[in-house]
DNA sequence: CCTGTGCATTGATGTATGATAAGAAGTTAT
DNA sequence: ATAACTTCTTATCATACATCAATGCACAGG
């Protein structure tokens, strides 16, 4: 099998070779997926973790009035799945699309019950990949509480600088919670303010 | 010791007897605070998480213009901590403040690890805990993208019916990250067509 | 009993953001 | 190269929600 990225990423989390759990891979499924096309829709039931090897995805939801909400972006070296579908078995609420031309490692529940078993810090990467998570998801929490859609843009663009480059203003819109229209406000006046001084 | 429902709580959750894991919990502490007390401030950093036995707690956060804005309530047989903090060691961004006379069993990481080791199924339930955790928040933004004051209103209604009547609606609010001016009139609207209809 | 304090409500007014429409500029397909 | 899309921006108008200020209530403490 080809050389994987998720192989370095993860030597380099658990401080092992990448040799000695390189094979553990050669049973997993590289999918590759054209821009625009789904990995997820609503209601599937979700049955893996992807890891983006190459491009970048998108996961958003939609509303009773068709808007799309923009839950996260995932571009190399990321993990991205609909955890409440997966772990409680429910259908999904969410979309993951391909924004570019990518490659995705397919990782189910026996594979990371495989991993767990032949690498022991494996458990505890899990348990901070989860934890992570809910320092994303709350923070992020916050914010929209209690930032304006500006503060909202600043942070966005200090915490992910790459993907604003690489998305749509559309999508970024969507996930600061304003339409597309108030974000080109927002950086007019940003851009105002900056020349200004 | 006195009896603890936390023990109760474990024991139903976990499938298990009572008296089985009663023991463990003898050298627990059992704190009692006072409404309008603090259990933890902004910088401090968070040593444990709390489960509360009796009262209701809140979870919240200042903005730099001085406003508060709620992260989440938390009623007899709840957990509440700052995981970012506990987990990775960090200051504190809330405050958790008891908005009745409370009390609290204090676990700090020491006990987490002494249950996995006692309890073999205490790993499973806490890996749920935190699934479920996630699932809440991400719903929670979705939420907060895609819904009018209105809707957030009635889904918090819907979720927390008995925190609704314990907390004043300013807190609710700043839950619904809107004035309590705001939610005055949403219910006055609502109430309003409850009646037309 | 009075008085202070916190909470909810209301009205008047302000503002940030949404809705709609249209055009400019860049991109993709034929 | 032309047409057909997308994306982004701009302008106008509309609205949800915020802000500010005032009032009424309930209730706790002296």
């Amino acid at each position: 099998m080809q050389h994987l990225r998720i192989v370095d990423y993860l030597s380099s989390k658990l401080h092992i070779e990448s040799d000695s759990i390189s094979t553990l891979f050669d049973t997993c499924i590289l999918k590759e997926i054209k821009k625009n096309d789904f990995l997820l829709s609503e209601n599937d039931y979700c049955k893996h973790t992807f890891f983006v090897e190459k491009g970048l995805l998108r996961q958003y939801s939609i509303d009773d009035n068709g808007k799309e909400h923009t839950i996260s972006f995932a571009p190399e070296n990321w993990f991205v799945t609909d955890r409440e579908s997966v772990y409680f078995d429910s259908p999904s609420r969410y979309y993951i699309q391909a924004l570019e031309d990518s490659e995705v490692v397919l990782i189910d529940e026996n594979f990371i019950q495989l991993l767990s078993e032949k690498i022991p810090s494996f458990t505890t990467f899990n348990d901070r990949l989860l934890h992570n998570h809910i320092r994303h998801l709350q923070n992020r929490i916050n914010l929209l509480l209690s930032a304006s859609a500006e503060r909202r843009y600043l942070e966005f663009i200090e915490m992910y600088p790459d993907i604003l480059l690489r998305v749509p203003l559309t999508m970024v819109a969507s996930y600061l919670g304003i339409t597309p229209e108030s974000l080109s406000r927002v950086r007019k006046d940003l851009a105002r303010k900056n020349f200004k001084k």
